[in-house]
DNA sequence: GTCTATAGAGAGATAGAC
DNA sequence: GTCTATCTCTCTATAGAC
């Protein structure tokens, strides 16, 4: 017979981070309380105190794990040429983000409830990575092969793009992910090929 | 001597509402009381309740208006080439957004904090919007001038990327809006140009 | 039309028993 | 580690005076 009471750091402590991740990027982090996220693992509102010290800090901790496994699963090539380190920086960004849902969108809806101190962590965090594809950018631009006004603008706008299609891909919707990353390579080398 | 109390419905109205999206925009729908918004506008929270029958309706009230002004501002002309259509469009798009980015913010962030009727309402209202762009490319595609796998992709991904410039831009900062807009249109014009 | 006052609900976080 | 109970605060919305 299963006890109501007892240690279960270990199994407890994960699922409050899903549990948080799903409500907060489902309802926001502002209308979801303390008591709704326990009540979604099964444990009383106090219970959670044992995993972090408010709810502020396990917003910031669900951001910046985020951002941390973005950082740490891409890895540019430097020794192929642009075009097709480009290539590989689009097709992981949109199967990446894909993957996760719930993170991104409160990736993107949530910063500004953060304090200003976690604010600034998270922001760090999102500017190294956009400097990886503002890398490939240069480099494509420096060898001719792009054409490209200004590479921050163009690294901006790219991945807005490809992060916008988060917004209404679903799985088992009319188009297959590899129709849609397809597209979105097609379009993405188009707009930053020289003539 | 300027009375505390009294008549002042066309002046106040108008004020709720500028400051209801002012905070909305700053902190998040669920974020702003009713006392801040008041205190904002210079009334204690009870007097809100002469402009809206509640918060709800006030969010609504602001992105419906938004969206319907932008269906307003936007005048397609299919006497022109697909791509001058096109052009058009860029130009209208970044310049109305960058100069409403309160409206734009909540219009993105806030939709899930709308009923669910108001929300269909304001899905409607920009589907059509959508809907305005993706004819464009289409009729580009037809006339073989655009290359396009799927138009309702690149429709998705044209708005997104345009839209992703209020994230960034600041009046005064490095570089103006029509150079921006020079860029993205360059990049816009080249991701559906075909060969 | 605006005020003051308040009803009624729900929030984040803590204390102490087990 | 989890529970129950609770402190303290804030919220939306309403009532009735002016």
């Amino acid at each position: 017979m299963a006890r109501t009471t007892g240690s279960h750091s270990d199994i407890t402590g994960p699922k409050v981070r899903e549990a948080a991740l799903r409500l907060f990027a489902q309802n926001g982090f502002a209308a979801v309380s303390m008591r709704a996220i326990a009540s979604e693992v099964g444990v009383q509102a106090g219970a959670l105190y044992n995993y972090t010290p408010d709810k502020q800090t396990l917003l910031f901790n669900l951001l910046c794990t985020h951002m941390e496994q973005l950082l740490a699963a891409f890895t540019d090539d430097t020794s192929l040429a642009p075009v097709d380190r480009l290539r590989r920086f689009v097709d992981f960004h949109i199967r990446f983000h894909a993957d996760r849902p719930d993170e991104v969108f409160i990736s993107y809806m949530e910063l500004r409830n953060l304090s200003p101190e976690n604010f600034s962590a998270v922001e760090a965090l999102r500017r190294q990575y956009e400097d990886r594809l503002q890398a490939i950018l240069q480099s494509g631009a420096d060898a001719g092969e792009f054409d490209i006004a200004d590479t921050k603008i163009a690294t901006l706008a790219v991945i807005a793009m490809l992060t916008g299609v988060n917004t209404w891909f679903r799985v088992g919707g009319r188009l297959s992910l590899d129709q849609v990353i397809a597209q979105y390579w097609d379009m993405v080398r188009k707009s930053v090929m020289s003539g």
